[in-house]
DNA sequence: TTGACATATATCGGTGTTCGATGTAATATA
DNA sequence: TATATTACATCGAACACCGATATATGTCAA
């Protein structure tokens, strides 16, 4: 996130929350996940993973189980149909807000709502 | 900014300089422009602007002067040598990471660099 | 002419986002 | 057995942004 690390801030929940309508995730593997298909470029720290997961628990978008997996205990992140809900809504805004940014720094030539 | 003000934060100061690349304006300009011009999506507070805007003075991005104005004083900003490079340097890296993440919520369907 | 509204500047405190630093503990590997 | 890696977690600091608030002038309608 070098120079300006909150350039498209905010979108890290929508992004986990995307992870997990794929599949049931626990925190290392979605900072994984992001690094790998973003060839680096989104690199997630736990200093804000972690926080972000218990918000979003708290707030009823996530829920918890955990699984033994090679002796260690792992807890997995499960999406419930409030966190679709909220995924969806947060896909919306972003695009609304991107498209807005892209045609300010006329990147899109017009902004077509 | 509705529900999530952070969405594309960051991204304030890249498009201050972008208007100011145009030409020099005053405060409540940029709020109007950046405003009308988005069709009232990016609606920029003047509890953000301000600070904003001298800070990237004290940057060296900007520079100032006054003019009389309907018997006001304006106070309009100027993009330095500097704040230009620096809008540049704004802008590709709000192009990469915007790829990225709408490369990784499916909007685009690989990421290409 | 006066009160309301718009224009225009500015600051302050609070909230939210993110990260670096730090801590703990287990497994894998050299 | 020492080191690295995996995996969980918290805390404090820095930063972005906004709402509230303050001040002052111009405009316009009642």
């Amino acid at each position: 996130m070098t120079v300006n690390r909150n350039l498209v801030s905010g979108s890290t929940s929508m992004l986990l929350l995307r992870l997990l309508s794929e599949k049931d995730m626990y925190g290392y593997e979605m900072i994984d996940t992001l690094s790998k298909r973003s060839n680096n470029i989104f690199e997630l720290k736990v200093g804000t993973l972690y926080p972000l997961l218990h918000s979003m628990v708290k707030s009823g978008y996530l829920s918890t189980f955990e699984e033994q997996a090679n002796g260690k205990l792992r807890k997995y992140y499960q999406i419930t149909e409030s966190g679709s809900r909220y995924l969806g809504k947060l896909m919306e805004e972003w695009r609304t807000h991107a498209d807005v940014v892209d045609m300010l720094i006329g990147r899109r030539v017009q902004y077509e709502g």
